[in-house]
Order: structure tokens, then C-alpha cells, then sequence
DNA sequence: GCAGTGTAAAGTGTCAACACTTTTGCGAGT
DNA sequence: ACTCGCAAAAGTGTTGACACTTTACACTGC
């Protein structure tokens, strides 16, 4: 029996529910498996109705699909999926992007500083868990710029939503560089205010991104032919 | 006891949830109010266990919040919540007009012409909901022509979730008019294959509609302090 | 050996009862 | 009359049991 720590109790299933997103975006159920009720149920500690509102929950957030009589599996994302959803990600970047140019402030700019700089010393030392990591906040930091808190939030599921794509994917250093490279130009664009500019450098920047995704993709899959 | 005829039997909290989702939508349960799993189970005929999950489902969603021990209550929106929205509903619109200023084909245009002429007549007989209805359709052709199901999915979403605003706001039929226009532009701009004048007429277009919402609600503010 | 079939196990779907919390409303005291 | 507190009612939270469906597997007949 694992109690749950996370959630200061704001119901069971809400708790139950985040604990299980928690375990579906690191990978540790992986898509297409199957959530077991009783399973669940024995190692939360409780009974199946909790479980079962869980997962409903989760149902509602499109993480889960259920089938009738067979249960609930995590989703799967398909490429024609995930290449919509980059398309619709890129437009909300370029958007708060856009928007944060007309919105920063001073301490922003050194929040921005540490980042780069942040990021620069991870491409150095090859930490692409780090570099993954700064690079989430420095999108963060454009989204919060924007002032639009659902635009911030809906960023959020997309990168979350595209974790169920494929179970992380390497990061070359060189496509760290060059990723990071793009970052300071958007951040430039940011800082003289020139709206218009960070705007389309933003879209492209996740639209090279998918590219990238969409490269290393192909290359897995000659791997694979080749074996 | 009303059986619920929608929704070939896929579960059956996965049917309520579709019930309920209507009622919130249609407006049937406003916003803020409460929902009784009793007196819901006895509607429907079931017992609590599955309302329950249909809840949850719908918690999920977004659609109501859930307060321990107290019940859900259907969501209700604020005005900073709309104006964000409606931010985004604007640049998923002018994304996908200019996809389908690229996409159109011969078919499509006459259906176009089909929903300009009837919201045309829409507007000469003063008719708000067949004008609402022609207009919807139009939004959601665009989108179709996208060719990206997942910003129509989202398209949707949007206008299902700015229902929840306030009920149905009144079209004044010099809006109607004015409203239809700018489709014509947009139209226009799309079977010319202009995706950048299509893709910004359609952003405005949503805007310019927020601008309207807003500026009535105005209206029903000054009147209501008058009272 | 193999295809088909029947049966047991595993798993999901639903329900009614019980535990706990919040709300309501009545009544006593001031 | 007003307030405070207590008790009943209403409502949500959780559970274990039972019904039904699907899946796995051994067994039979060829």
C-alpha cells in the first residue's frame, strides 16, 4: 500500500488521478498498456470506486481511452497527432512570444539571462535532462509573458500531451546548440520589442523542433529496418 | 425514469456524460449550479456509481468543479477567462483560413456560397438562430479545410466552452449584417488563394466578434444599473 | 498434430448499504 | 428580537458484493 503524498487531500479520486497522470507523463506506464483496476486499487490502498473515478477523470483529459468491457489504455499518439499538435503548439508560442515583447520587464530580462546561460553551460557538458529542463522554463517564461493564463496552460498539455508520443527522445548536442541558438535570437527580438519578429521566430523554432523529432524519427526507423 | 437515447451504448458513464455535456451546453443546468448525484441517478434511472463517473468525466473536461465534499457545480466563466479564449479561438480561426485559402477545392465553394446566401436571408428575416447556426457551420468548414483535426477538435471546444459565459447574448441584426460581411471578405480571400489576408481577416473577424459580446454585455450593464 | 469448443479465471460494470461531512432549521437562552 | 448551539436532514465519499463480458487455456475429436 503506497499512500499518495501528493495533493494535500483534495479528494481521493483528484488525488488518485494526479498520482496517475504523474506516472503516465514520466513513462512509468507507457502507452497502450493497460490500467488494472484492482491492481490499482491494492496498490493505492483503497477500493476500485475511487480507482474508477481516477481514471474517468483522466478519460475526460484524453489521457486514457476506454473500451467497453475491456478496459482503459493509456493513449497512444500517432505522427499525423503529433504533427498537429506541433502545428497548433507553434502558434501558441509564436502568440505569447509576440505578446511578451510588448510585456517584458527588467527582471524578466535576467531571468532570461540565466536560461541561456543555463542552457549554454548544459549543451557544454551534454546534461540533456538540464537542458530539456531550462528549456521548458524559458518557454514558460514567454507563455507567462503573454498574460494569457489559458494560452499558458494550453502550451502546457500540448508538451505534456506530445510526451505520449514516444518515450523521450535523445537530444544530439548539436541539436541542443542549435536550439539554443534560436532561443537568443527570439530573446533579442523580445527584448527591442520587435512583436512581429519574436513572433515568427517563435513559430519556427517548435516547427524546427518537430522537424528535428521527425528526423531522429526517420533515423530510428532505418535503425530498426536495418536490424 | 428517462432513458437516454443519445450515444449507442458505449458505457454507461461515457452516455451520461454525453447527457449532461448537452444539458450544460444547451443550458438546461446553468452555470453554477449544482448537480445532485441522487436526484440525477433517479432521472436517468441508475444509481449513483455511475453518475458519479460521468461527473468525473466531466471534472475531467473542464466543465464543472468539483468541491469535497460539497458537490460539482457547472463552471461558470469570467470575463478575463473570455477575453483569453477568445484570444486564442482568434488565432486557431486565422490559422486555419489561411490552410484553407490553400486546401480549397471546387466542391467546397459552393457551400460556402450555400451558407453566405442563407445567412444573407438569415439576416433579411431576422432570424438569430438560423444565423447562428449558418455561422457556426461556416466557422467549421474553415476549419475542416484546415486539413488539422485536432484544430478543429479544439475550434469547437472553444465555442462550446464560451457557452458557459453567459447565456445566449442577443444578435441585434446590424450585427448579423456586419458579421456576415466580413465573412464575404474572408470568402473572398480564401478562393483567391491569399492565406496571409485570409489568414489576418479571420483573426479580426473573431475580434471584432469579442469586441461585439463585450460592448453589448456593456450595454446590458448600464442597463441593469438603471434598475 | 491441429482446429474447434467449452470452461475457468480475470476483469470490468453496476448496485445498495454504510460512514462521514456539510447544511438546515428549530429552540433555548440572553 | 437576536444569537448561539445542537440535532436532524441532505448530500457526498467509500466500500464490498454480485452480474456480466472477455480472455486464456486445457480438452476433445478428427
Amino acid at each position: 500500500m503506497s499512500r499518495l503524498q501528493t495533493s494535500p487531500d483534495q479528494g481521493l479520486p483528484l488525488g488518485i488521478a494526479d498520482e496517475l497522470k504523474r506516472l503516465i507523463h514520466a513513462g512509468e506506464i507507457a502507452p497502450g498498456e493497460r490500467l488494472n483496476e484492482a491492481a490499482l486499487a491494492l496498490r493505492i490502498g483503497t477500493s476500485r470506486g475511487p480507482i474508477r473515478e481516477a481514471i474517468r477523470i483522466l478519460t475526460g483529459l484524453g489521457l486514457v481511452t476506454a473500451v467497453r468491457n475491456r478496459g482503459v489504455f493509456v493513449r497512444q499518439i500517432s505522427v499525423r497527432e503529433m504533427i498537429e499538435i506541433y502545428e497548433l503548439r507553434a502558434l501558441v508560442f509564436g502568440y505569447a512570444a509576440g505578446l511578451a515583447a510588448e510585456n517584458i520587464q527588467e527582471p524578466d530580462k535576467q531571468e532570461f539571462e540565466r536560461l541561456l546561460t543555463g542552457m549554454d553551460s548544459a549543451c557544454d557538458s551534454g546534461d540533456g535532462d538540464l537542458y530539456y529542463a531550462l528549456n521548458l522554463q524559458f518557454h514558460l517564461l514567454i507563455l507567462q509573458l503573454s498574460n494569457n493564463q489559458r494560452a499558458r496552460q494550453t502550451y502546457e498539455d500540448y508538451v505534456k500531451e506530445l510526451h505520449l508520443f514516444r518515450r523521450r527522445y535523445f537530444n544530439a548536442p548539436g541539436n541542443m546548440r542549435r536550439s539554443n541558438a534560436e532561443h537568443r535570437q527570439i530573446y533579442e527580438a523580445i527584448l527591442k520589442g520587435n512583436a512581429g519578429r519574436a513572433k515568427s521566430l517563435a513559430e519556427r523554432h517548435v516547427l524546427t523542433g518537430r522537424q528535428r523529432l521527425l528526423g531522429s524519427l526517420e533515423q530510428n526507423m532505418q535503425a530498426a529496418d536495418q536490424a
